[in-house]
DNA sequence: AAATCAGTATGATTTTTATCATGTTTTAGT
DNA sequence: ACTAAAACATGATAAAAATCATACTGATTT
């Protein structure tokens, strides 16, 4: 991690779809004064599970993994972030320790904004407040979504919805069907809560059925239409 | 569902812990002016998944079951909710439909406050938007938990879990080892994120091993410790 | 280029869990 | 109190998934 060329947070092209989106000029402004841009390497740690938060975390580029230690130290992937997502809010608000960890799945462009003058800028800014209360209800209603999904599908449909929910949060690539993220085995077992050799078996049954094709550690998806019926669900 | 006395806002004892516990005394005579009070029978529905929230719910007294229909129409019990709970506050921050049901599990009063005055409120008062969004912290680290914990463990462990989920919502009757609920084994299952069979044989083995009792829907915990341990977490 | 290592593929086996089937008990309604 | 319906218990079976075991592939290091 090293700290990175400070972008303002005015031409911050992510910020149109934060829960920044509504601030004056004034406070952008004083934003950027508190703020400090870092950089992270693939494989590298925002933060740590059980440690407590120091600040929110606001991604400009790069691919980040959310995840939580259960039964046996096996490693549940919570979330899945990208640019413009943020980090550490549920730790802040909840007045909290992470319950999850953080590590980037590849180089990350990530700003920094210190809890104090944050709680005290949302202290002061009721829609901001309110945008946070946003936020937290859609990854609340995702959260509980899985619950139901995970409880109630066999592994299969929970790895098509896993490939889902990569395209979902990372799109394709220019050909249109490679989902733009490198991902191992492991991780997107980890994603739909299940073993790597079963995710593997599923894949390699997906691409049998020509619903799509496996190349290295990308995946083209062949026919996502096929992918969300056997999810069983409609993304 | 019919109307009930107005119980005042100020002497609501269960308003102590809600998001309503730092209103003025302006504020909450004018909260207590646009409630009103509500009665559900046992097995009532407060609200159905998918249908437009037209306010807050608080419950003043009673036991309501928070559902979402998964796969092939089967229920999960997504929240269990008591006395100083509110619901409806996820679709009404994230604009958006209810995504799960609410029924209730027994006679229960829940005052009712309507959406439009209420948002008005949220956006004059930070301290409240921020109470807010610390209510849908503290939900989603519990959903969060619950996903990585639903994934990852036997169902055994998961109906141990639930029956602690259960005494945790609901807490002991006077005997100090009775969970204070009256409560279906299919109920159960859907908290588990099982089948009601598999849910009555871990029951079943519970009581063969003497950690609990069971005396028709009651269920006595004999030995709590153990049951955290069969559960694999510390409650 | 050989060696090392992380990640991967895949078969065989066992364990877990759901499903099916059937009889019993409990509860609610008249 | 009687009857119907709902909920429950439990065994047998089948299906699903994890675990175990082993060999392969591809990248990186020496």
């Amino acid at each position: 991690m090293d700290d990175f060329l400070n972008t303002s947070c005015q031409s911050c092209k992510s910020r149109i779809d934060t829960i920044f989106k509504d601030l004056s000029q004034a406070e952008m402004s004083q934003l950027n004064t508190i703020k400090t841009c870092q950089f992270f390497k693939k494989g590298d740690v925002l933060f740590n599970e059980g440690s407590y938060p120091r600040g929110l975390f606001c991604v400009q580029s790069g691919k980040v993994k959310i995840t939580q230690i259960g039964t046996d130290g096996k490693e549940q992937i919570v979330h899945l972030i990208h640019d413009g997502n943020t980090m550490g809010h549920r730790a802040i608000f909840g007045d909290d320790i992470f319950s999850c960890s953080a590590v980037a799945m590849e180089d990350s462009h990530v700003c920094f904004i210190p809890k104090a003058p944050f709680y005290a800028m949302v202290e002061n800014n009721a829609k901001l407040a309110i945008n946070i209360a946003h936020l937290l209800s859609d990854e609340l209603k995702e959260a509980e979504h899985k619950i139901t999904h995970t409880a109630q599908r066999p592994v299969r449909d929970r790895v098509a919805e896993s490939l889902l929910i990569l395209k979902k949060n990372y799109g394709f690539e220019e050909d249109q069907c490679t989902i733009n993220v490198t991902i191992k085995r492991e991780d997107i077992a980890n994603l739909a809560g299940t073993t790597r050799e079963s995710a593997t078996r599923c894949l390699y049954d997906f691409q049998t059925n020509q619903i799509i094709e496996l190349d290295g550690k990308k995946i083209k998806i062949l026919q996502l239409k096929k992918l969300t019926e056997i999810a069983h669900l409609n993304y």
